[in-house]
DNA sequence: CTCGGAGTTGAAGCGCACTTCAACTCAAGG
DNA sequence: CCTTGAGTTGAAGTGCGCTTCAACTCCGAG
């Protein structure tokens, strides 16, 4: 049988590190079942589900977001590609609003090189609304202030 | 005179809470001196590089590069826009880099979605070299596998 | 049977970018 | 003078996505 994986083997063929698929196992992303001596096994259809974690992150998804997406796949398939294109393209609509949002501040940051002025209301540079600045760690608890001033410079 | 901002009037323009600029400070990104009785007062200028601080985290740069790049600014005269203006110069080509890198994202899904491969070494798709994913916080010590293995599906 | 490499666990640590807290001082109005 | 709101500090906490460690077990080759 070549179904059934080790954690190295899985390891090495995804190119994500035997502490990192224990970690997206006990968050639910994967899932493997064990061997009498307690050691875990993965079906080759887990390579996949890594494959799409990575890909995820990169478009920027959170692990939890991932580990939702990945709920919604059926369960009592194996899904098929037609599954996996499905979530793919929710993705896709998350990429091209990402890549929208820097193409703004790019062509924003241009306008402002332009004019020099860096300021902070002034421009439509400075817009903690839709910012994609929200994607970074950290703890974020405090809220957003709505208002900012609106005395002059 | 209107010069000499309160911790308080800075957040309230920029948008930035109070912990943040005094975490700013430490860091060195930003700068203040005191009153007599020891409280904060900032220049200014200081909105300026705040701006600029909250700009840069957009393009996705870390508050240390942030730090290094505002190190280069003239310490002996308040900064020129065309001073500011190299600087963002010097994001754009990230910006630019970045957008790039999304939108080959972006084909590579689309063409793995039409052939619903999503396989790891397969296609373009998964190339941990180039990847943006290293963006993402928390600890990654641990050294990219260079091989990935090559033993066939 | 022995050995070493691969696997197991829970708990703790890390790096970033902050926030929160407690205990305190300062500054301005009534 | 008193109060209230704004400011001060250092230390600790938070959230994410992991890694690292210690102490242990498993498994296959020799």
């Amino acid at each position: 049988m070549h179904e059934a994986l080790t954690i190295g083997q899985l390891s090495a063929r995804s190119g994500v590190a035997p502490s990192a698929l224990r970690y997206y196992e006990r968050l639910g992303l994967i899932r493997s079942h064990r061997t009498g001596g307690n050691q875990r096994r993965y079906a080759r259809a887990e390579l996949r589900r890594v494959a799409f974690i990575r890909i995820s992150q990169q478009v920027g998804v959170s692990l939890d977001e991932i580990r939702a997406a990945l709920d919604s796949l059926p369960s009592s398939r194996t899904p098929t590609p037609d599954d996996w294109a499905a979530l793919s393209r929710a993705w896709r609509d998350r990429l091209d609003e990402k890549i929208r949002l820097l193409g703004k501040l790019r062509d924003d940051l241009d306008g402002c090189i332009g004019c020099g002025c860096l300021s902070l209301q002034r421009c439509t540079l400075y817009n903690p609304a839709d910012s994609l600045a929200a994607e970074g760690p950290g703890a974020r608890l405090m809220l957003p202030r709505p208002d900012a001033d609106r005395a002059s410079a």
